[in-house]
DNA sequence: TAAAGTAATTGCCAAAGTCAATTATTTGAT
DNA sequence: ATCAAATAATTGACTTTGGCAATTACTTTA
């Protein structure tokens, strides 16, 4: 083998991302067919979705962000000019740039071809089972994040109550991540599965409550406060998306159950959890829990250290 | 379970493929830029990597794999041929249709654009470490079996034992369904999550099992066989994804589950159900299940009919 | 055996896109 | 402050790409 500056790649690597490209080729080609029987071509649509989606763009921002040709694509905007779906204005910062804005002409006859665009994905992904469909979301989010600039980072997130259906969804994800990172055996999930039995089966509305974040749509973590005795309310079932991570939404999770135990005139908060789970600890010693409780166990399939944490509110 | 149509899709999912769409359309773009300094055109590679890769191609075979008009395919391949790049030799069992080859030369001169390609997109994925780049590869494949192969509803399934995240899955999916389609509340799903729950902690490997039909990489469908007493065998928690149904899913999984109840000398198999879910009965009709009580009651935010069905082993 | 369908080709044409040159401005180096 | 170099946008002159319909030569089907 002669040296090579760079790291050598798998050529399997290579073969399977070519073979994506190839795939994709044509599925893109697919795709765009709707746009055959509209008025625009593929290149005007992109044109017109970008200013449609972004303020402030001039035709060497945009050129740029399409990669077209500066020439071609002053001519296209001349088109839409002229058909009257756009307009330019003089830069003030720069004589030479106009900013790009859409008329409300242009909106409106962009908005079927939108909406068409739509109606074809729907169709595509109502051949798929929804759990297919969320494979498929999640793996084409994955390839954007690892080939394109993240500027999903800032992605806003929400919580909210669960809905049916994101019960079991958050015992999925923990027995799923939990048997990834530490092994743990499905007599994991089980016990997830009976504490949120539990939690349905005596529920007191009063004084318990769950929240789960959600983001792009999709459940990306939870937390349960639960009632122990009258004056001691029990933390539970705290995850966040290894995707969601960073975002600060364990965090926010934890100071919601507080907030929520200390309205409800609970006198301490405890929660148990494991050692092994670093990012948890830090938050929780952050917002105040002491670590009461240390023990060995052995439980679903792996050598643990239980603790047991409290907060006095 | 009722039958339908078109399960509604969620438009955030429905953005996140457009937006990927966008994305891998200048995805593409970049990374076919390297044909421009050579002498082919996009079209014209595409043509020669199959050629290259793929034997005993005719025109149309071609023009039906790429999504090629005929017409111009035609002329790509005249051009490709003047060059004497191909050649084409009528076929003797169709004296219309003539099979496509590379000569020696052919294959020459496609060579370089093929090592260009692979070293274009050694450099991309060089930028990566090894794990992001292993994460690319696999969500590219994910892709792909998610939307490629699939034209057949007749695709294949199979049957295995629940992996960790499988049973949260399980509970998860039935909870959203029959939420959808009959109105039933959370109450529903803690109801489940507490059998699955009960299952795990009383686990007998010797004389209770789960299946998970799995299509796609995806979980579409579940059954359990649990002990009831040491004679009786109870059939739970059986489910298919209304996507995946008409494919005899259900009815194999319940075959299995009276298959394994014989193997292990139970005498007779119960199960419980509600009169709503029709496609269920017929199936357990079908098994040779008799039904032999029915009580109304109101669970999970509706009025039910409650049926026990048995089966003699 | 006629009618319908399929494989491949061709002419015609419009759309899509490239390239280089040009003008008007702004930026940067001295 | 000044002038060369860079940038934004446009235009003219092209080529390439590719869609459509008609046509020919066969095969399949009723």
């Amino acid at each position: 083998m002669i040296e090579q500056e760079q790291e050598d790649v798998a050529s399997a690597q290579i073969a399977a991302v070519r073979a994506f490209n190839r795939f994709y080729t044509r599925q893109i080609g697919a795709l765009s067919e709707g746009l055959l029987d509209s008025t625009f071509s593929l290149t005007e649509a992109r044109i017109l979705y970008e200013l449609a989606h972004r303020d402030g763009l001039t035709a060497s921002l945009l050129a740029r962000a399409l990669e077209i040709d500066a020439g071609y694509l002053s001519r296209c905007l001349r088109k839409l000019e002229d058909r009257g779906l756009l307009v330019r204005q003089k830069s003030d910062t720069d004589q030479r740039q106009s900013v790009l804005a859409l008329t409300g002409r242009g909106r409106e006859e962009f908005a079927p071809l939108e909406s068409g665009a739509d109606a074809e994905v729907s169709k595509l992904l109502s051949r798929f089972v929804e759990s297919e469909r969320r494979r498929l979301v999640e793996a084409m989010r994955t390839v954007r994040a690892v080939l394109g600039p993240d500027e999903d980072a800032a992605a806003p997130y929400l919580l909210r109550a669960p809905e049916p259906g994101d019960l079991g969804f958050i015992i999925h994800r923990q027995a799923r991540l939990y048997h990834d990172d530490y092994g743990l055996d499905q007599r994991f999930e089980g016990l997830i599965a009976g504490i949120v039995s539990a939690f349905v089966d005596t529920f007191d509305p009063a004084r318990e409550r769950a929240w789960v974040a959600e983001r792009h749509g999709a459940v990306v973590g939870s937390i349960f406060c639960m009632k122990a005795s009258d004056t001691t309310a029990r933390l539970r079932l705290l995850y966040v998306e290894p995707s969601a991570r960073g975002l600060g939404i364990g965090r926010r999770l934890v100071e919601e159950v507080i907030r929520f135990a200390r309205a409800k005139n609970y006198q301490a908060l405890t929660l148990w959890t494991n050692d092994v789970l670093d990012s948890a600890r830090r938050i929780y010693e952050a917002a105040g829990f002491v670590l009461v409780e240390e023990e060995n166990h052995h439980s679903f399939g792996q050598d643990l250290v239980g603790q047991n944490w409290t907060l006095a509110l």
